[in-house]
RNA sequence: CGGGAUGUAGCGCAGCUUGGUAGCGCACCUCGCUUGGGACGAGGGGGUCGCAGGUUCAAAUCCUGUCAUCCCGACCA
């Protein structure tokens, strides 16, 4: 490719609507244009990157026993009517009529679809596993996009989904998929953690996460892991050993007392001189227009994910001040689950298990109650954040926290789309049995968004070499300089024919330009055309350790094989 | 949807307080000069000042509404 026609146009200065990295340097090195918010063109560069994922990804999901088909981008309500999911999936499904009035929606993911795409070609346990996947756009309606391609509305996604007659078979294939992630992360030159994960809108059981673990800021999800056994999970799933020892608030009896403007939990425990985690505090919250009082230590958060989950709830929010009067009769900061409104439901978090003599509010404008235990232990259910520093569930080290970007997921989906919509298979007992059903899923822009912020430097992108648009840059230095341009033109040649895919940066530009352009858009490798090829040499320079050698023009071809390698 | 900010040329910004010819840098075009880390000189093209109302002799500037974008919280590959 000639630089001097390449589609792009790079810029001096950062865009000022991106905050990722990623997002500016994309932005900034011409690899995307935004049409709206959430919605980029992929100029020819990136659209080079992106085939390289694709083509990783096809390469191993194919060598997995996967086979690539391609479904339909819009699609019509009735199957997802059928799964129950028209209804529950909310705005992000963006919905569109057809000119007769049928509803449809843009495609967000595709189990309503694979899932009746089975009728009439899968009917027999001979005919199972099997194993479909595609690379498509998506569309989803997100409430905040943000962060360019880390977070757009539409995205590509290579989604796969698996048909099993048993959950042993199922289990092995969410196997051979987590290897085949781990290898295709790999190959795009990312390291992956696979971390224990809620499984969301898409529904199932089992499911992991495939992190690349950041240090910015822009990672989305926060990972506990333990250093000792590798246990990791995402925040909205992550458990640990409750501490039990500190959670005795050393009141010997049971006592109403005065508490006079103590509304946080901070200020109770300095009012009353004792921990945080000796008092159960109460959060009241609305799911899904209902309260819901949970019950929790004072030292711990609620995790939002997970009480939806203890519910069964879709939406959540804290209440307000003004609903709490309505419900309770009495001021923020001093509710508990005592005499309550029988319409709250009321959750009692597994922290609240272990504790003794403790604090909690007298739902009396004021007042606490101190030296409380339960008469009855309660049923608890796990709705907490784990904190950094508390014991892993596996081997009892401290867990530690850090940012992820998720980058791929598998679920274990079992009959949650073939049972509604009675997609069955007829088993070697002659009986109708609904499939059991895996789905495996991988950002093909986001892995491209997740590379960069993970190997930037101030001057640019630094592409692993595997994903790289272009593995080399040839630079002439002076464009009329006629031995500089010939060399350069003959070693553009040359290295095409070699299979090594390569730019000639032929504009009439000044040496500072090109250079700054080739670090920007990241090129693994440059060979430079300058005053130096009167003695025979150019210079030959890895993107990413700046190291540079001077070689003779007939040494370009090998040490870039070498290093591409 | 709640809280904060911003909309002026492809990009980055000034001008607005105190209404009066729409500007600067980058990018783009022409010519000259230059050629190893975003040179320089001269000339040039490009903007319904987000949109709609209102106030006024006159609005980028003041007022009202609206839309969009970005950031912080509830979503997810």
């Amino acid at each position: 490719m000639l630089m001097s026609k390449l589609f792009v146009q790079t810029l001096r200065e950062f865009p000022n609507d991106a905050e990722a990295i990623s997002h500016k340097l994309l932005v900034r090195a011409g690899y995307i244009k935004k049409l709206m918010t959430g919605s980029y063109t992929y100029l020819p560069l990136m659209q080079r990157v992106l085939t390289k994922i694709s083509n990783i990804i096809r390469e191993e999901m194919n060598a997995s026993g996967a086979q690539e088909v391609l479904m339909p981008f819009v699609q019509p309500a009735s199957i997802w009517e059928k799964s129950g999911r028209w209804a529950v999936y909310g705005k992000e499904l963006a919905r569109l009529k057809d000119r007769s009035g049928n509803e449809m929606c843009l495609a967000p993911t595709h189990e309503e679809v694979v899932t009746s795409l089975t009728e009439g070609i899968l009917s027999s346990y001979r005919q199972l596993p099997v194993n479909l996947y595609q690379i498509q756009t998506k569309f989803r309606d997100e409430i905040r996009p943000r962060f360019g391609l880390l977070r757009g509305r539409e995205f590509t996604m290579k989604d796969a989904y698996s048909f099993h007659s048993s959950q042993e078979d199922l289990d092995r294939e969410y196997e051979v998929m987590s290897k085949t992630y781990t290898k295709i992360f790999e190959r795009c030159g990312l390291e992956t953690r696979a971390v224990q994960s809620d499984s969301g809108a898409i529904g199932g059981k089992v499911s992991h996460e495939f992190m690349v673990l950041t240090d910015t800021a822009v990672g989305e999800n926060d990972v506990f892991y333990c250093g000792k056994c590798g246990y990791s999970a995402n925040s909205n799933h992550a458990i640990s050993i409750l501490n039990e020892t500190e959670t005795d608030g050393g009141f010997s009896s049971q006592e109403k007392v005065y508490t006079p403007d103590t509304r946080t939990i901070e200020q109770l425990a300095e009012f009353l001189n004792i921990k945080p985690n000796n008092i159960l505090k109460s959060v009241f919250c609305i799911v899904d227009d209902k309260p819901v009082l949970v019950m929790i230590r004072g030292d711990k958060e609620l995790e939002e994910t997970k009480l939806l989950n203890a519910v069964q709830g879709l939406e959540m929010r804290y209440g307000t001040d003004e609903e709490i009067r309505q419900y309770f009769n009495c001021e923020p900061g001093f509710l508990s689950f005592l005499n309550i409104n029988k319409e709250i439901k009321v959750i009692y978090d597994d922290t609240s298990k272990t504790m003794k003599n403790f604090v909690i509010g007298a739902n009396e404008k004021d007042y606490h109650i101190v030296g409380y235990n339960f008469k009855e232990t309660p049923e608890t259910v796990d709705v907490s954040l784990v904190k950094e520093g508390e014991k892993c569930p596996v081997c009892k080290a401290p867990l530690h926290v850090t940012r992820g970007i998720e980058v791929g997921n598998i679920f274990q989906l079992g009959t949650k789309y073939s049972k509604p919509m009675n997609a069955c298979y007829t088993d070697e007992d002659g009986s109708l049995k609904p499939f059991i059903m895996g789905c495996y899923g991988i950002g093909v822009t986001r892995v491209a968004a997740a590379a960069i912020e993970k190997y930037h430097d101030d001057f640019g992108i630094i592409w692993p070499k595997e994903i790289a648009p272009y593995h080399v840059v040839v630079v002439p230095v002076n464009v009329s300089d006629e031995l500089q341009m010939n060399t350069a033109k003959d070693l553009y040649e040359k290295l095409q024919k070699e299979g090594i895919e390569v730019v000639l940066d032929d504009r009439d530009e000044r040496a500072g330009v090109k250079f700054k352009d080739a670090d920007l858009m990241g090129f693994p490798l440059r060979i430079t055309v300058g005053k130096t090829i009167n003695e025979g040499l150019v210079e030959f320079k890895v993107r990413k350790n700046g190291e540079m050698i001077k070689i003779a023009p007939d040494d370009v071809i090998n040490k870039c094989k070498e290093y591409l390698k």
